[in-house]
DNA sequence: CGCAATGATTCTTG
DNA sequence: CAAGAATCATTGCG
């Protein structure tokens, strides 16, 4: 680099001044003038056309003379000037700003994610961002997700450095190597200083669009993990024994209206995050409260039939607990035989309708369903069965008629208003108020 | 492996 | 906006 300079301004003069001089030397000898350096100069360039034609030793032998020559600087400079105003002046126009919002936006994300930034911060900051995303969530495991999401995102987080640094190291080597070749070439080509300056910019574009797209595709990555490791869908998890139980307790026992208010879903939610975990993020598990209402609703909706034996299981269960007869309580289980079960589940109704009917005939006493005989038949009798029984540790408990559905009117939705003649019983269980029918 | 159960999400509706 | 309905995706069982 300092080379250059020095060979420019050992002559003082440049040929600035002199863009016409090419085509006039053309000619040949240039000699009329009588001036003895622009002979030199027409014999120069005129060398210089003829470079081609000469064999390599002669053509080194050359290149030396002319490299020595007392005008080589001038010409230099004239060259260069020349190029300057031809090729760059075109090239200059294209400077670009476009990809530096993108690259801002890759970089900010990127931040955000942990995966640029502090060396070590970045992975709190990870940690921080899974615990949010996946917070309230349940489940001893959910510390053994973040630990793997963590050591994904290190996992990235050291691919996306490592090769961040390979980049920045090729890109100084590359931009070293052309420099040193343009220093080089810079004595048998116009190349000024200038240029390769520029030379190096564009080096440096380049490697800087590299990385943008490393950047790119370390965030995508990023976006892929969290998408697998945060879409809740995936990791399921069925609710232990005592919650389901909890909630169908609550789901039946206010059959007629089981719609929880806030205050109740966040009571459900309390009682089943005991059991179901020791993460209490009860904020967090109304929401699934609410979830299995919503589910529990419509799928019993559905196919009231199938759930028939729940219900009355769940029905005895809140008697006898409601009387507090602790001798007899295994008989709650017993009226639900795997027969009845199949009975009911091999019903197929096709509408609830009809079965509402045939579960209605048990108050009356002699339904026979059009083309259901047996089965519905042998439905009746289990239930006449459950509710003698249940009915026979209180008379002054309606329990029984509360698991029927007679809170569904004909069309298949839930009433609006209670009917407290038939529905509601007095004597509901400890905890529970009449709330329920208040919503 | 197939299938039913089931928790969660998304779209629709009043 | 909440409930219902449809659908998805996972789990667990035979």
């Amino acid at each position: 680099m300092d080379e250059q300079p020095r060979l420019m301004h050992s002559h003082g003069v440049g040929m600035a001044g002199h863009p016409g001089l090419a085509p006039h030397m053309q000619d040949g000898t240039g000699g009329t003038d009588g001036d003895g350096r622009k002979q030199d100069i027409g014999d120069i360039l005129q060398q210089i056309m003829t470079i081609t034609d000469q064999s390599l030793d002669e053509a080194q032998a050359r290149k030396h003379a002319l490299n020595c020559h007392r005008m080589k600087p001038a010409l230099f400079n004239v060259l260069c000037e020349i190029k300057e105003k031809t090729v760059l002046s075109i090239r200059g126009a294209q400077e670009e700003e476009p990809p530096d919002a993108q690259l801002m936006r890759l970089d900010n994300m990127l931040l955000a994610e942990g995966v640029s930034g502090p060396e070590k911060g970045g992975g709190s900051a990870a940690a921080a961002v899974a615990a949010a995303a996946a917070g309230g969530g349940v489940g001893s495991d959910n510390s053994a997700e973040h630990s793997d999401y963590r050591a994904k995102l290190t996992q990235i987080r050291q691919i996306y450095h490592t090769e961040l640094e390979k980049y920045e190291q090729a890109c100084n080597e590359f931009t070293t190597h052309v420099m040193n070749l343009l220093r080089e070439q810079s004595r048998t080509r116009p190349i000024s200083p200038k240029e390769i300056e520029r030379m190096v910019g564009i080096i440096h574009r380049k490697f800087s669009s590299i990385q943008m797209q490393l950047k790119q595709s370390t965030c995508e990555a990023v976006m892929i993990l969290r998408s697998r490791f945060l879409d809740a869908r995936r990791k399921r998890r069925n609710f232990n024994k005592q919650a389901t139980e909890i909630l169908n307790e609550y789901f039946y026992s206010h059959l007629s209206n089981p719609y929880p208010s806030e205050e109740a879903k966040e009571e459900l939610a309390k009682k089943c995050s005991i059991t179901v975990s020791q993460v209490n993020s009860v904020s967090g598990f109304t929401n699934e409260v609410s979830n299995w209402f919503g589910n529990k609703r419509i799928r019993y909706k559905k196919n009231i039939g199938k759930f028939q034996e729940e219900a009355n299981m769940y029905a005895a269960k809140t008697a006898v607990s409601a009387t507090s007869v602790s001798a007899h309580g295994s008989q709650a289980n017993s009226p639900s035989t795997p027969n009845s079960a199949g009975s009911a589940a091999s019903f197929n109704m096709s509408n609830s309708g009809d079965l509402f009917m045939s579960v209605q005939a048990l108050n009356g006493d002699s339904y026979q369903g059009a083309g259901v005989g047996a089965n519905i038949q042998s439905q009746v009798d289990t239930l006449r069965h459950v509710i003698s029984q249940t009915g026979g540790y209180s008379d002054s408990l309606a329990a029984s008629q509360m698991y029927s559905p007679q809170g569904i009117n004909t069309n298949g939705g839930w009433q609006d208003a209670p009917t407290p003649s038939s529905v509601i019983s007095p004597t509901e269980g400890p905890g529970s108020v009449h709330s329920d029918t208040s919503n």
